[in-house]
DNA sequence: TATAGTTTTTAGGCAAGCCTAAAAATAATT
DNA sequence: AATTATTTTTAGGCTTGCCTAAAAACTATA
């Protein structure tokens, strides 16, 4: 049996390991955890007892496969349920992450397919990011944030960077949504703030928002 | 902060103390709970403190007024859940239990008022008991089980005292479910089995089916 | 390369929630 | 009423997951 808290360390190293390819570090860890990196050198000797992990003193730690087959159900439940909370309880996407977080320590494998079915096999989340299919295949589409594009080009958005409330609050403000066509227009040298096109109509966006909001590439 | 195992403290002190109407027992909790004595005794004392409980030395346990509602509370989340899972996800009503029974731990308001109102604000759930309301109160009606009834008696089925999965798969088979109408038509002196009649038809049940399944009594 | 700085691990502790065994209180029986 | 049986509580321990402080190992810099 594995533990709520063992759970939330296997997503935290998975989603480390995703970005930098590397070993994840305890400091790492501890930090986005909001614990000590005590605890977690702990945690981790237990991880790998379990073999959910593979360490080495003082060289960080990565998943092992069966770690990472874990890691993935952990994120498919999430996923599933910011999408139910979304689509079937009017939450808005800045209202989802923190029951999110709690629906997806729930045991029951019946229920996951099942919410799945009742939200007809959804790829992606409300934030864009792709839910892993029942059989652990994480569908990952490479995407840069509009902040990364140069003038004149054009881009379907497909999901944020960010799950702050305010931020995301402020995307529905402008209707900003998953799906929307944009143009970048003009680029400011002095604050390296965007104005874009989108829906016949011009926002301008600040480098913040720019570099957190994400659009396909193919 | 009130942690799961004290929830389940308070849920099953409430229910105890629903049907007896007398404090409850340290022994009672433990076997309910599966734990024991000495556990139970302990945590109560931490209810105590809390002021969830009111508690005399060897004397039994019963709840504060605080602790009622607590424990309504997560009643209605219990109840509102199982009637999600089996609207909603076509659970049987045999297989909701142990899900509900993680998911009436979920902290969130919102998360319960919006469940709420997707099922369209349901007054009982699969079993025939009564969901509480959001400001806590629990419409109680009052029922008797099928084994009560005598010869030629009618009356409609409001729900069912056991959570047995065998029990409730075998209600389906013989298609009986909340709402319908029976009648008693013979009583079987010698094991106290009863033949009964609803939608055209006659069947015969066992004093234990009986006696599980509860009508509404006026 | 020696030293200073950072990261990680070890050591020792704490709260929650459980356990068993033994003691104390209550209840039942002769 | 005295004894036996049952229930409940106390005492002492265990595991999980966290903590702080100190030691050890790595990394960077003079």
């Amino acid at each position: 049996m594995i533990t709520r808290s063992e759970e939330n360390y296997l997503k935290t190293i998975f989603s480390v390991f995703m970005q930098t390819q590397n070993n994840v570090s305890t400091n790492d860890i501890a930090n986005l955890l909001d614990t000590s990196p005590a605890s977690v050198t702990e945690m981790i000797k237990k991880l790998q007892d379990k073999n959910l992990v593979i360490y080495e003193k003082y060289n960080g730690v990565r998943l092992s496969n069966e770690g990472e087959t874990k890691a993935i159900a952990i994120i498919r439940k999430h996923r599933l349920w910011e999408t139910f909370l979304v689509r079937k309880l009017d939450f808005s996407w800045s209202g989802v992450h923190d029951v999110a977080e709690q629906l997806e320590h729930i045991k029951s494998e019946k229920l996951i397919d099942k919410l799945d079915q009742l939200l007809n096999y959804p790829k992606f989340d409300p934030h864009g990011d792709p839910i892993p299919s029942k059989n652990g295949v994480l569908n990952y589409q490479e995407r840069i944030s509009i902040f990364e594009m140069g003038i004149n080009e054009e881009g379907i958005i497909m999901g944020v960077s960010l799950d702050n409330k305010d931020f995301l609050d402020y995307l529905t403000k402008l209707k900003i949504s998953i799906g929307t066509r944009i143009k970048v227009i003009e680029i400011i040298k002095f604050d390296q703030s965007m104005k874009i096109e989108f829906d016949s109509k011009t926002e301008h966006i600040s480098k913040e928002i720019a570099e957190n909001i994400l659009i396909k590439i193919n």
